[in-house]
DNA sequence: GTGAAAGCGCTAACAA
DNA sequence: TTGTTAGCGCTTTCAC
């Protein structure tokens, strides 16, 4: 059987109030005492058991990261954001994914999978705001993406609109005319709301066309759902000469069928990505994107959560916190001069 | 605070066992009582301490997956199909990544980061055997990749031997007389080596050169270490017309070398990769790849854990489990009459 | 500075 | 079929 306190109390032949403190480095413990009952609990290998410090103080040290897929490059990165920025406060990371759909994000919200999580970071795509509303759960919920709800939780997102102003004004700067969007959402919930409002917004500032035939909606946003977006443009006769998409992978899937029909980029059409994959620094073409500092969201989530957890969470108003951006600019709209082919920059 | 069993008892009028026993879906139960201690439920809206059930069951209904990195995005998807196979039997996945370093894998296999956990599935890039061989930690680990370690733990695993002589004779088979490989290890541990022996094996019986001169070793295994190992091969003087790539990232980042260089895929050098990623079915030149079934080693993974959970951990022998693999062939080997360009085969 | 004892919320004997 | 109770291993008052 597993070694408890009482155990280590008995070999030491102390109170099992002094092991607790030893293992809590408790203030007031003279070092003689300190050192033998760190000899006894080395001695038996003591473990501390987590799920009954747990019961006792009500936390688990576990926060929860739900995430739409993995397969997206741009969420698993920021995964790996998360759960370093959760190690740096001694917390591990539940991963869970809910494929985008809504009743998974609600179900995930109100805690049903996880029950064992002092804080939740959701990175909704379908949630209605009215989802969020009647949420029984009582651990903090930090949102994370480009949905604005205007409820009472933490946001961390970049500033989508500006980021697709910089995008759309890079490729007008080069002399673009007709600037395609790919990635609009169908259905109700318009995730995308943000990033296609920048890039009307900027194209309509500059007298430039931004009717709903350049705009194509898809179910999804990989590779697949890109290459059909653009193939629906192409064949509908219209020819923009350039095309800004929604995320990385939608751009390369839409690069990948103009390469098929012969369409040179950037020459014919120049195409900006979003979320700065690094699948994107290494294809025939590499490509020009958005990128948001992954690292900073997933720091600024953790911190987020903790300090809520830390108690002051209705104290506090909700706080809509900015993370940067920029743009990287690379051969797919500057074509083979671009600095930095396969390189970050 | 929350409601707990005794609330619900009370709101109820019966006992705490009582409630328990609807709660636990307990057989018999009149379904009068089980619906007014329902209704109880409901109306303060109850929900079970997990961390009260873990200390007094010994379980927490959490494993925990341990992944070399969640940027490559064979990981990612095989960390999907982990999540989901768990969920299926009620679990949740608690996930954390390596770095692919010895002692980081050396932590959490000792289950220094997560002591909440009821079994670990490790995924080892550097662990040498002898690290796991006075592993204090009692709860089950499954061992994922290709390297085999001759120890008491389940180990989930593609033939990597067979798949790489796969890969190669489709190389040969194609009239390809000089393959070189890219991905072996620098340093002690090789994690490659199944996959270069099986590389060495097809060659040799082919009466074809494997030497030195066609490996080129890495630091890491992503698409700069795999355009850099390109690049060093080329500069070598050596002008094979094949290349097999430990991975799909580092054959797409060799492939943009070649692009550079003005080499045209396959005409000039065929190119092989393994793991069938996405993104090696988008590129300008799509990716034949070795195809591992992640969705079968994910859900291996998951039940081998559970049933060493179920108590016959010390009774049955470690089991060495083989998932399917089959090479997808596309533009990179076969041109671009390759069948079903972007698509799944 | 250290010890004794209560109790976190739950499950599982055992009793009724 | 339902109720009573002990105790999982820990932290935390409160004495000493």
């Amino acid at each position: 059987m597993r070694v408890s306190l009482k155990d280590v109390a008995a070999h030491a032949g102390v109170s099992i109030k002094t092991v607790s403190n030893v293992v809590n480095n408790y203030q007031h413990v003279t070092p003689a005492m300190r050192e033998r009952v760190q000899r006894s609990i080395d001695a038996l290998g003591y473990q501390p058991n987590l799920a009954a410090r747990h019961l006792r103080k009500g936390r688990t040290g576990i926060i929860a990261l739900a995430l739409p897929e993995l397969g997206n490059p741009y969420f698993a990165e920021l995964a790996a954001a998360v759960i370093d920025a959760a190690a740096a406060h001694d917390y591990i990371v539940l991963l869970d994914h809910t494929g985008g759909r809504r009743e998974q994000e609600i179900l995930v919200s109100q805690g049903f999978r996880a029950r064992v999580i002092d804080g939740l970071i959701l990175s909704p795509i379908e949630l209605e705001p009215e989802d969020l509303s009647d949420r029984a759960e009582k651990v903090p919920l930090v949102l994370l993406g480009e949905r604005d709800y205007d409820l009472p939780y933490d946001h961390i997102a970049i500033d989508n609109v500006a980021a697709a102003r910089t995008a759309v004004r890079h490729l007008t700067g080069l002399g673009r005319r007709e600037v395609a969007f790919i990635g609009a959402r169908r259905g109700r919930s318009e995730p995308a709301q943000l990033r296609v409002r920048g890039w009307r917004e900027e194209l309509t500032a500059a007298g430039l066309p931004a009717d709903d035939g350049l705009v194509a909606a898809t179910d999804g946003w990989g590779h697949a759902d890109g290459a059909a977006a653009m193939t629906r443009i192409l064949d509908s006769g219209r020819r923009p000469d350039a095309v800004f998409a929604y995320n990385d992978p939608m751009a390369i899937g839409a690069m990948r069928v103009l390469h098929e029909r012969g369409l040179r980029v950037p020459e014919d059409i120049a195409v900006v990505g979003f979320d700065d994959v690094v699948e994107g620094r290494f294809g025939a073409v590499t490509l020009t994107s958005v990128s948001p500092d992954k690292e900073a969201i997933g720091r600024l989530a953790v911190e987020s959560v903790l300090t809520r957890l830390g108690g002051n969470e209705v104290l506090t108003e909700p706080r809509r916190v900015r993370a940067d951006h920029r743009l990287v600019e690379r051969e797919s709209t500057v074509g083979r001069a671009a600095p930095g082919g396969t390189g970050q920059g």
